[in-house]
DNA sequence: GGCAATTAGTTATCATGGCAACGATTGTTA
DNA sequence: TAACAATCGTTGCCATGATAACTAATTGCC
């Protein structure tokens, strides 16, 4: 039998201490987007917080880490962040400071500066990874391979058509 | 024929320029919920920002109009923000001062401080929201009815099965 | 009554997110 | 080759997000 959270009133409305119901099923589920991903959010930033790193500071680290002995530009990392609209620098300058990361212009573009992964850096991810890797699975737990599949392609559908809409300021000049 | 998009290989792959395939389906779903819902506040915040309202400001400005005549406590208004860890008080000073919400000590209970909406700040609401109730609908435009029922469950049971990992720590503080 | 525990808000501190402006470098082209 | 444009990154400014420490008011309990 399904959980009480399947009445229709509905477990958002009740958890937000709502006295009116929503305006309509698509907000609803614009509101529920928005707190999940707040509350899945958290969730891994509590994860990273015992080694000393911000949600975001990991997210950049394990993209460095990915790009492998070849290094990776300041701005590439940018884009492949969750949050692509990060000032980036600032971010990298803790990375730096705290070790993790090197940081060297590239040779023959010298706009570019590349970011490698220090041995230490390393080692705090491979560390980590286990935990990490546990939470992926843990978050969507609840649901069946079947239910997963179809929510990956509706949050696909959705972000394609706002991309638009959401996309940060610099990502769109190209346009113009 | 399915869009591009449902090839495996996939779509949030390619979005962020990654080499290596997800580790797993769950991560890539945890992953591609973060990005859509970053995608989408971008959305909602663009749609405030010629009010010169940010999005946090939007959402307890709406809450406060909510509440009605009786006001609405300080805490309270967190609470029901879609991001429960915002410094609520900041934000308010900000509203008080635009003159868009006015702010008055409780009178039997003098700790709190009920909030109310000024008429400024209701007829600024008023004439956003056919905006934003637009974009309520256009965000999941893409679901079907049944895939958006689906959608909904989803994204219940998943903040459900993370509500204790991902709760701010001021909420947790009951449970010690 | 009196005092500890609670509760409501505020404030301080630090890190991120969003944007615009700037400097440095490279590419283009008249 | 001398402008000019485009690209890469950095920096400044402001607002938010996360937490913890702190004040004030209220409740409970003896």
């Amino acid at each position: 039998m399904p959980p009480a959270r399947s009445r229709r009133g509905g477990s958002l409305q009740a958890e937000m201490g709502q006295r009116r119901p929503f305006r309509s099923k698509r907000q609803e589920a614009a509101v529920a987007l928005l707190r999940t991903a707040s509350v899945v959010t958290r969730a891994f930033a509590r994860l990273v917080e015992p080694s000393e790193l911000s949600w975001p500071q990991y997210n950049a680290l394990r993209i460095v880490r990915g790009a492998g002995s070849g290094g990776i530009a300041t701005l590439t990392i940018r884009e492949r962040m969750i949050d692509e609209g990060t000032t980036i620098t600032r971010l990298l300058d803790k990375l730096e400071a705290a070790g993790l990361i090197r940081r060297e212009r590239s040779r023959p573009d010298r706009r570019q500066v590349l970011c490698f992964v220090t041995p230490e850096g390393r080692r705090l991810l491979d560390g980590l990874d286990p935990k990490v890797d546990a939470l992926d699975e843990e978050v969507t737990a609840e649901l069946s391979e079947t239910r997963l599949t179809a929510f990956i392609d509706m949050l696909d559908d959705i972000r394609q058509a706002n991309a638009g809409r959401g996309a940060p300021r610099h990502t769109v000049r190209a346009e113009v």
